[in-house]
DNA sequence: AAAAAACCCAACCGCGTTCGG
DNA sequence: ACCGAACGCGGTTGGGTTTTT
């Protein structure tokens, strides 16, 4: 059974938005509030799918959209945040008020992906690619492929895995090495500062205060992607096993620990393996960098107020 | 000046997740 | 617990604009 559409396209506009239908969106989106995206375009007499709807009023016509011109300060924030995140542009976008994960996206596409890798700008083209699927690949095209691989694999990355992807595992470093015992998760007030944040409970600002940046930091970021990043030791093993927590050992999987002491909330060992062969990203790595991070954001909201 | 190539970004598409009945 | 609808996300495409030849 095939997935229904999300609308019949017969009879309805596509293409670049004109300015009346613009207006006619940003009336109604006004006067009614957001959401019901399917049945808007009926209500408001649009000739759009309702989903082109959405995306037109998130992408352009929200009334806090700041467009173009992307300061350094956000071009830097974009970077670090796309070196912890990846490709997780809503949630980039989250940290840079006004921007959109499409714009976000498409500056990285554009530009950053050139800066940060020139090794892996091979031009992306319409043409181009029509060129490209005319002829074979060529012992040339195949070497650059190669290469452009070869660097991705090589590129430092201290990715956090915030959504396993085909895979509901999540993976808690082994607390055995020295390194994992950084400072800023070491105790377990901020342990307990962390499961606070987890539950979404709203902390005053003094309170926030008083936890570590990073968690302030952290405070709407998902936890439970986050989480997977840190180390863990009897306290917190203990906290997975609480009601609160225990959302983790969900879905059937299956907790264990490997001959490191890692944690595993994963019966694949072949999963395990993998990643665990993946890059060296250490737990201080990740530390350090979401310490940078939560003093820069820090820092810009200061500059901001 | 014209054609081709490159660039840019809005919009589309399909899939995964969440929500509500 | 299940299922379908709605939503949200990230990858991709298409076409307008700018730059290069």
């Amino acid at each position: 059974m095939g997935r229904r559409p999300c609308c019949s396209k017969e009879g309805l506009n596509r293409g670049a938005w004109s300015a009346r239908e613009d207006k006619i969106l940003t009336d109604y989106v006004t006067a009614h509030g957001e959401g019901k995206w399917r049945d808007l375009p009926k209500r408001a007499g649009l000739k759009r799918c309702g989903k082109s709807c959405r995306l037109r009023w998130l992408n352009y016509l929200r009334p806090d959209i700041k467009r173009g011109n992307i300061t350094e300060d956000e071009e830097n924030l974009i970077i670090k945040l796309h070196s912890l995140l990846g490709n997780r542009w809503s949630l980039i976008a989250g940290r840079l008020p006004g921007r959109t994960d499409n714009e976000i996206k498409n500056y990285w596409n554009t530009n950053l992906s050139k800066k940060i890798m020139p090794q892996l700008c091979i031009r992306r083209s319409s043409k181009g690619k029509a060129e490209a699927n005319k002829l074979p690949a060529t012992a040339d095209s195949s070497s650059d492929h190669e290469a452009v691989t070869r660097a991705a694999a090589e590129q430092p990355t201290f990715l956090i895995k915030t959504k396993a992807v085909r895979c509901s595992k999540v993976y808690i470093p082994s607390p055995s090495s020295p390194a994992t015992q950084h400072e800023h998760l070491a105790n377990n007030h901020q342990r307990s500062e962390l499961a606070r944040c987890n539950e979404n409970t709203p902390s005053s600002a003094s309170e926030l205060q008083v936890a570590d940046p990073a968690c302030c930091f952290l405070e709407d970021f998902d936890m439970e992607e986050l989480i997977s990043g840190f180390p863990v030791d009897d306290a917190f093993l203990q906290l997975c096993v609480d009601d609160d927590v225990g959302q983790f050992t969900r879905q059937n999987d299956v907790v264990s620990t490997d001959d490191n002491g890692s944690l595993w909330f994963c019966d694949d060992d072949a999963m395990q393996d993998e990643f665990r062969g993946s890059d060296g990203c250490t737990e201080s790595q990740i530390a350090a960098e979401v310490e940078t991070l939560a003093s820069l954001i820090d820092s810009e909201e200061e500059h901001r107020e």
